[in-house]
DNA sequence: CTGAACTTTCACGTGAACGGCAAGGTTGCG
DNA sequence: CGCAACCTTGCCGTTCACGTGAAAGTTCAG
């Protein structure tokens, strides 16, 4: 049962270099350096030589970050204000494992709640606005296909309004 | 009946400056005329001393315009390529009432859905990716909920896999 | 018709979010 | 050990989306 054969365990999920890194979630080193030197994340780890190196947790706080950047549209500023609330988290992941105290366990899990909440509540209004922009225009959509539909229907009729602009 | 009372028979639309105009939308003047600079607007009519002045529909487009920058994040150069679709729209306006031809007519409208159609389908893919980041965040907390149950359930379980970053 | 408040154009300044380069160090294959 | 390919920390350049004067003209209430 002495381990022989396997590299590694296979469960070590790689660390990866900035570049691939940056490569696997669409940005560029560049990018990331620049969230790091805002404050948005650290690499996992450095290498003898002082290369970053970043793990899976980081690639996908990376992913997160573009995400909110990209699709949510915040300023790299805003995305910082809701990852203080995943910095606070991650300090709860290790605070969590630090203690034994089923108390504070359970004080660092409802933080947690509450800081997802923050972020779902912050992303649901955007998406509310959207919506709302989305609707506008279904309506002046619907508005122009009325006005089609009564211009074939009546294949003769005079003006009758013109309020869909 | 010579009109003596009514200043203006009430249905003119005043025409708003510069600053009006951009505080009804929660703009600046500044950001208004590098607006009109980028080829987004044009306001309605210019006073004798050159002033812009803007009418409803001109606020309107602003009003537009702040909401594809703040909702939905779009830079202003997207916010121009979806504006050419509304340039076309204004031009299929003037078009449209230039003509009788029932044909023409019925073309230009068809125009304008496809143009709305369009716009419809970018903001909703911005909305379809930014509600799976709500979903995303939606099942940590779930799985996080789901922890504090099972830990004020069962008031002294051991560890129990820590899974819900 | 005067003054305060607003406007015009022109031009330079600014913060955010990187790009790109220089000068040097590191990794890792052969 | 050599060398290509990657990395490091500066640091200056750039684009976007305006901010901020300056110098002049316009509007309008009194």
């Amino acid at each position: 049962m002495t381990e022989t054969k396997e590299p590694v365990p296979a469960a070590e999920a790689r660390l990866l270099r900035i570049q691939e890194a940056a490569a696997e979630v669409g940005l560029t080193a560049r990018s990331v350096r620049y969230y790091e030197e805002l404050g948005l994340l650290r690499p996992a780890a450095r290498s003898v030589g002082d290369y970053r190196l970043y793990d899976s947790t980081d690639v996908e706080r990376l992913r997160f970050i573009k995400g909110l950047r990209d699709d949510a549209g915040f300023s790299l500023a805003e995305v910082a204000q809701l990852l203080e609330d995943e910095e606070a988290r991650e300090r709860g992941h290790e605070a969590y494992h630090a203690t034994t105290d089923p108390g504070e366990r359970l004080q660092i899990l409802r933080d947690r709640v509450a800081s997802y909440e923050h972020q779902i509540e912050m992303l649901r209004t955007k998406v509310g606005r959207l919506q709302a922009m989305v609707d506008e225009t279904e309506g002046r959509l619907a508005r122009t296909k009325a006005k089609i539909a009564a211009s074939t229907g009546e294949m003769a009729g005079p003006n009758e309004g013109e309020r869909a602009q």
